[in-house]
DNA sequence: AAGTTATACGTTATAATATAACAAATATCG
DNA sequence: CGATATTTGTTATATTATAACGTATAACTT
């Protein structure tokens, strides 16, 4: 996964440093959002006196790169499961992708949609008063089916089962 | 305004307080999104020691009451432009409606949508997983018209023309 | 009206998230 | 190599938000 990221840094042309990759592995590790806090404090086991500018820096390039995504309702990171897609991933062009969240309040996963008639429907909505996207951010809140169901799968922070 | 949002509460049984009017109406009165710690300021020219949690407060029962929205990418709030229409004011049933926001980055506007083809998009896709959306956040980054055309209205935070 | 409960508010302190600014190190390219 | 651009280290601070607890006010019940 992290190699896949790396080859695709290298055809784009931009540095996947050791640091970054760090935070990256760190991000898609937990499998689920996480905090730039949290991330600090896992990146402190490689390098001692991280700061936050730090782990910041490198969000901010993840980001740009769309390997990772921010939840804004969470103020957190979660790993891009669509962008090593080869349907997805190209050299060029602007790469965070559009997104959608569901983020269930019982399990707290996250679960990244790409969805074609949500993106649609937004821009359809927006060009009738002459407005153009440049960026979207779309997040559902709710409860996933395994949770609905009564089969809760609690893989929280505190990893309690 | 301020009275209608009074009328309304009153019909469900909540308390638009002084406190809580004071705040709408400077929310009301910018006209685009607010920061709490920019309320707090205005706060303070009618109660002198207001502290955070006083403005905190009173944001979180107008957005219960769905008088206000909170724009997640912007850490700020905005007056709801569709609460006080006849077609969407009940005295019952969950407050806060599903909205979409259109942030022009050219001259900071919000626009609040409110389009059932985009929420249907969205429950539409979320079904097909088995989840169940409670909340739902929608925003959009871009140029507005005006400031597509090059007639930039700049009507920002600090005034400038 | 008095007593009781619930709601709202005041106050202090602190948590959690994010960035500014500048210096030092490292990579890139001619 | 030497110039340039990019990345990282470091310190300090800004911004956003909540915890905790006591007091005041409103609402409800005898
Ligand atoms: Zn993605
Ligand atoms: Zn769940
Ligand atoms: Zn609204
Ligand atoms: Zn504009």
């Amino acid at each position: 996964m992290l190699d896949s990221a790396e080859r695709l840094c290298v055809a784009r042309g931009s540095r996947l440093t050791e640091l970054r990759r760090l935070v990256l592995g760190l991000v898609l590790d937990a499998g689920r959002p996480v905090g730039a806090y949290d991330l600090l404090d896992g990146l402190r086991a490689d390098k001692k006196g991280a700061a936050p500018p730090t782990v910041y820096r490198a969000l901010d390039f993840l980001l740009e790169q769309g390997l990772i995504h921010k939840i804004q309702r969470l103020s957190a990171f979660v790993g891009c499961t669509h962008v090593l897609d080869a349907s997805h991933a190209h050299a060029g062009g602007c790469h965070p992708h559009a997104a959608q969240f569901l983020i269930c309040t019982g399990c707290g996963q996250v679960t990244e949609l790409d969805d074609r008639n949500i993106v649609h429907a937004l821009v359809d909505a927006t060009r009738d008063i002459g407005f153009m996207v440049r960026q979207s951010t779309v997040e559902a809140e709710g409860l996933c089916g395994a949770c609905r169901t009564g089969s809760p799968v609690p893989a929280r922070a505190d990893g309690a089962p």
